[in-house]
DNA sequence: CTGTATCCATCACGATACTG
DNA sequence: CAGTATCGTGATGGATACAG
């Protein structure tokens, strides 16, 4: 039913949702931002999100070409996490976003 | 889990991102954004959204502040909904994003 | 026309256990 | 450490029927 809406605005923004737009996948996308490279357990404790979660969200989020994935066949093995030149552009409009909440979210609670 | 989320700015985006960031929310506020007012059915129609779930987002909208509702008691009934100026302020970075779709949505289909 | 109530299928997601 | 596999459950959301 998604396909059935009319508005085109719509229907890209829809698009790119559907994409990235789980709370996860931003929230990956942040925490990257911020600090460069981390390593899955890094990932994990830094958002508090389970294992299962993070393997499907990283594994979009690098097939989406938005994050990139460093294997280190070391012992124990080593994975490390960054944003690609894509995944860094997507910061700006997400800090929009988190620009306008700083502004609203108090004004949103209070009414 | 989401208070377990450590990263600040993720956290800010969090709780923004549970208001407003189902897809449905953020369809509702881009059609009224366009079109400035527009009936419960014809909000319907545009974007192939259930009643239910109309309903229940309008509800939530209109309780946040970002969408006016304006019932007229005529038979049969008539209810206009718009933006309020909160609801108007959040297309800027909703717009940011669309921006940003469009620049890279076909880089994503083709990763 | 504008909703609300109920039912039901699907699925997202966490918990847990296991592997290289 | 960095995952994958499996299972159980609560939430999500459509379909349908009904109401003011």
């Amino acid at each position: 039913m998604l396909d059935s809406v009319q508005c085109p605005d719509c229907k890209r923004i829809n698009e790119v949702l559907s994409r990235v737009g789980d709370r996860w996948s931003v929230l990956v996308i942040i925490s990257l931002g911020q600090y460069g490279t981390l390593r899955f357990n890094e990932l994990k404790r830094n958002l508090g999100i389970s294992q299962r979660m993070l393997s499907l969200t990283l594994k979009e989020l690098e097939r989406d070409g938005l994050v990139n994935r460093t294997y280190h066949p070391t012992i124990p093995p080593k994975v490390e996490y960054n944003l690609t030149p894509m995944g860094q552009s997507f910061r700006e409009p997400v800090n929009a976003l988190g620009h306008w909440a700083l502004g609203n979210l108090a004004k949103i609670d209070s009414a």
